[in-house]
DNA sequence: CGGGACGTTGACGGTCGTCAAAATTAGTGG
DNA sequence: CCACTAATTTTGACGACCGTCAACGTCCCG
């Protein structure tokens, strides 16, 4: 199905580490546990505002109070958890999800490295949903108290964490979207070039990607049953828009994608 | 229908109006165009931090820069404008949209005195929804550069200028578990107890409401056709959980409104 | 090599969308 | 205040899309 199988998975494995990049370089660069440090993270340009003084970097430095692992499988923070920190991802993947008392849950979200999760927490000092890590991951915890003692006299900051919770909002606008009026095509094509979009702007491949969560998952999110997405996919390598193998994708058509999304769009 | 049907008009009709209590008692108390002030506004507890020092008080004041006043029909805000402001509702109902690119649109929220609107224009200084009167309102008109620049010297307003939106995002997690994984009934069910709940806390019934909506919004809002909102409340009717009369509905039976959104508390 | 988690595919049924028509209400202008 | 038109709502008949149930296939990992 795919042409070079070994040329992909080789290119996907590399996908999937963005911190391969980044911890082997700081730990070349010193050794061990390096100092907690946004100001030399490269991930900084996704998790922190742009223009920084030196004299704020270091400030900024502070506002993580350490780092933690999260192994696949186990959650950075569960529903009813006493909130206290927001969390930036250094590495891994997470996904979000809510539950309704009587059992039935929803994934809220899927995020990745230099993305900030733990915004629910806030309103009511407990956080709403669980974090799971999808797959080994590394965040930088940081304390929300310090964040906004550190707010209140970097500017920029303050209007960084305001963004931040706003493009959150908005994101979820656009999830509401499609949930509510999007048809199963619509909403796994929507769902793959979301993906492939935010992986690009992290430096990887507009064409190719690997799923880091089940079709039970995606299902979830989009709300689908995990048969509807697997068909969905099926339907899609019918006709040529993607070859699926397993959680590899590679997409061969994008504006055809583009297209059930948007179907107005196909001029 | 309704036992009595004046009464009820008349109950309901009284519900309408936050703002009779609020600006004909202002008025009573001053005259005609009285200074903007969230410090007697009765309903600060609402959009504004409990707790504050009288000295705090008098600089939340300033906070307001005008008021604004909104035919119904008309929009507050424009997917598309450019973001200034905060706006917090003081009389009249609100419904927020997003629309694809082609043409289809989803209504993201439905909002009510009290509540802040234009969160979503902060990320990239523009709106992404259109926010639209669906009965004569006035809003207060927060200038977003004097939010975040009181809101770096009054702790209180920073916590809760960060606790309304996250409340936002766990709005919106609760709406996507609604669009994700329920059936109609228990859309509507979950739709109407929300309302009235949020109804009840600005002191109004728990158990009598008037829509101020379509049924094509309500169904936007839901993820229905307008056909599915109508049959549903049929359906609630005939077995006696609902009074309806056209936007005009009693509550009949709370809990197994209650039963239907979460089967498992069925006892 | 074997077990379990995950994914695919088929057959069938239910929920909800679509189309249509009629009823009721609201809004407008005379 | 009434008449008239537009908008909204209700209801029915039918069909499509997606969910359910089931069986089988594949991959991963110990």
């Amino acid at each position: 199905m795919f042409d070079q199988d070994e040329k992909v998975r080789t290119h996907l494995d590399v996908q999937t580490n963005v911190q391969s990049k980044t911890s082997s370089k700081l730990v070349s660069l010193n050794l061990q546990t390096i100092k907690v440090a946004c100001s030399n993270c490269n991930l900084r340009e996704l998790c922190m505002p742009l223009g920084l003084s030196s004299a704020e970097l270091d400030r900024i430095d502070d506002m993580v109070a350490s780092r933690r692992k999260i192994k696949r499988g186990s959650t950075l923070f569960r529903n009813g958890e006493r909130f206290s920190n927001l969390y930036a991802i250094r590495t891994g993947f997470f996904k979000t999800c809510v539950a309704s008392e009587d059992g039935r849950d929803q994934v809220t979200g899927f995020q990745m490295a230099g993305e900030i999760i733990g915004l629910d927490g806030i309103v009511n000092d407990n956080h709403t949903c669980d974090a799971v890590a999808l797959e080994d991951a590394e965040v930088c915890v940081m304390p929300f108290d310090r964040i906004e003692d550190l707010s209140r006299e970097v500017n920029a900051l303050q209007r960084h964490v305001h963004k931040i919770m706003s493009r959150e909002i908005v994101r979820e606008n656009g999830v509401m979207l499609l949930l509510g009026s999007m048809r199963a095509e619509e909403r796994l094509a929507a769902f793959l070039l979301n993906l492939v979009q935010r992986l690009h702007a992290r430096g990887f491949s507009q064409s190719e990607l690997v799923l880091r969560m089940t079709r039970e998952e995606i299902g979830s999110y989009l709300g689908l049953k995990l048969e509807t997405v697997s068909r969905t996919f099926s339907r899609f390598v019918e006709d040529g828009i993607v070859e699926v193998k397993q959680r590899h994708v590679r997409i061969i058509d994008t504006d055809a994608l583009k297209d059930i999304v948007n179907p107005r769009s196909s001029h």
